[in-house]
DNA sequence: TTATATTTGTCCGTATGTATA
DNA sequence: CTATACATACGGACAAATATA
């Protein structure tokens, strides 16, 4: 028996998703054209061989991602620019991105929130911050504790940025990285010293925002994103031609 | 005056959206709470006066969009992080952002691109800049043709940054700036100058681009949103206390 | 303009697999 | 193990909006 987290095996999974993505990749493909109508109901639901309830709602889901505009007696219509209205990471329909595509989106974001951090926090914010930090040192000396400060910290950055819609994507694009801490903050973490050094770098971050410096801010997120990549072992040089620029 | 182009009026048809957004405000606003079960679809049916089949197109939506996670014989969950798989500019269900947020989210992503593109970019890369340049070039003595050059000139400096993660989030960041350009390329705009005023700050990006100078292009780039915000009436002052943070 | 066919929107009934008490 | 509750899926039906002849 395996006690490694065993792949999703293989869900029979949802029949409406099923389709849904599969219109997706048709769609962006460019099998159905912008513009363009895709099939009725009931032929999509005789092709795809389900009744017309999943295939309507594999085209609600496409919907409210505004691949698609539906208009009752007239039928669902391709959109001009398809999927120009959700942004998603991990993408079932699009090619999947590499380790340090996603890094660096969230170095790009992460530097821009630190940078107004610094520029525009009140006393409230700089006070989560530091707490959050206080509490990454107990973590540091109790041997436990520190993803769960780790999270507040950077959470604590990103609400003392002054832009909702920053926070929001900083937030969104950092999601998973709850779970890359874990490793740093883990035994094997602290006894190799990750902890001590993603530490530093977290102290290097709140003094430049604590002291207003933008660029500073700026330029000490870059470098935890840059340590945190190294810590989980994700290779990634910044300049010039990095994530991958090999023609297609 | 408000950029974009504010909510779809109010269509008195779709049920399934209605009962869906109404969900989410519930959901995001901590009716709900995480991990916690939704009411079944009967139940939600008979609450909202419609069929089960609106309730689950409303689901499957949220489903899609990592609010909720509904399991066959237990019922809908919802996620630990609610709305943590997608990110949308205009949220039915959270607070309406101001330009001023969406413009400077746009500065963020877009001058990040341009810097990349600077140090990354491939001669066909550079080629198809130019020639949306030059396009627009021709589209000055012409008077006409300018904010379709301009799209493809934002988008081909995009597809240059080698990152293709970065790339669909400025152009999704940027989906709506194409309506921006309009004004900026209408006769009114070509008689009082703004397109030529924004035609310099493209020269000063694709040189900045072409030289390879990261840090120009950045600031060209700055330079170009700035330019922007300003010919569309948008007041923004980038440092250090704007977008709006005022103590909620 | 009228009439007809098509398509989406909505509702209902039913059967099945699954989870839980 | 049994029974209940639930989501999933199917099929039929009608209304409303649209397109077309």
């Amino acid at each position: 028996m395996s006690v490694v987290p065993l792949t999703p095996v293989l869900r029979p999974g949802r029949l409406a998703e099923e389709v849904g993505a599969d219109l997706e990749r048709r769609i962006r493909r460019g099998d159905f054209p912008p513009g363009g109508r895709l099939p009725s109901e009931s032929q999509l639901a005789a092709q795809f061989g389900v009744s017309r309830t999943v295939v309507r709602e594999a085209i609600a889901r496409l919907r409210a991602e505004g691949l698609v505009d539906s208009r009752q007696g007239a039928g669902a219509f391709v959109m001009q620019r398809p999927g120009a209205a959700s942004f998603r990471l991990r993408d079932v329909s699009a090619e999947p991105c590499s380790d340090a595509e996603v890094f660096e989106l969230r170095l790009v974001v992460e530097a821009a929130v630190a940078e107004r951090a610094a520029r525009r926090h009140t006393a409230a914010d700089l006070a989560a911050i530091a707490g959050a930090l206080a509490r990454m040192d107990a973590a540091l000396r109790a041997g436990e504790g520190g993803a769960e400060a780790d999270d507040a910290f950077h959470r604590a950055i990103a609400a003392a940025c002054g832009n909702a819609l920053l926070q929001r994507l900083v937030e969104f694009v950092s999601q998973d990285l709850s779970a890359s801490r874990r490793p740093t903050w883990s035994r094997d973490g602290l006894i190799a010293g990750r902890a001590l050094r993603a530490q530093d770098e977290h102290r290097a971050l709140f003094e430049a925002i604590a002291a207003g410096d933008g660029a500073a801010a700026r330029r000490a997120a870059e470098q935890h994103l840059i340590g945190t990549a190294a810590r989980l072992g994700v290779s990634w040089s910044l300049d010039p031609a990095s994530p991958s620029k090999e023609p297609t």
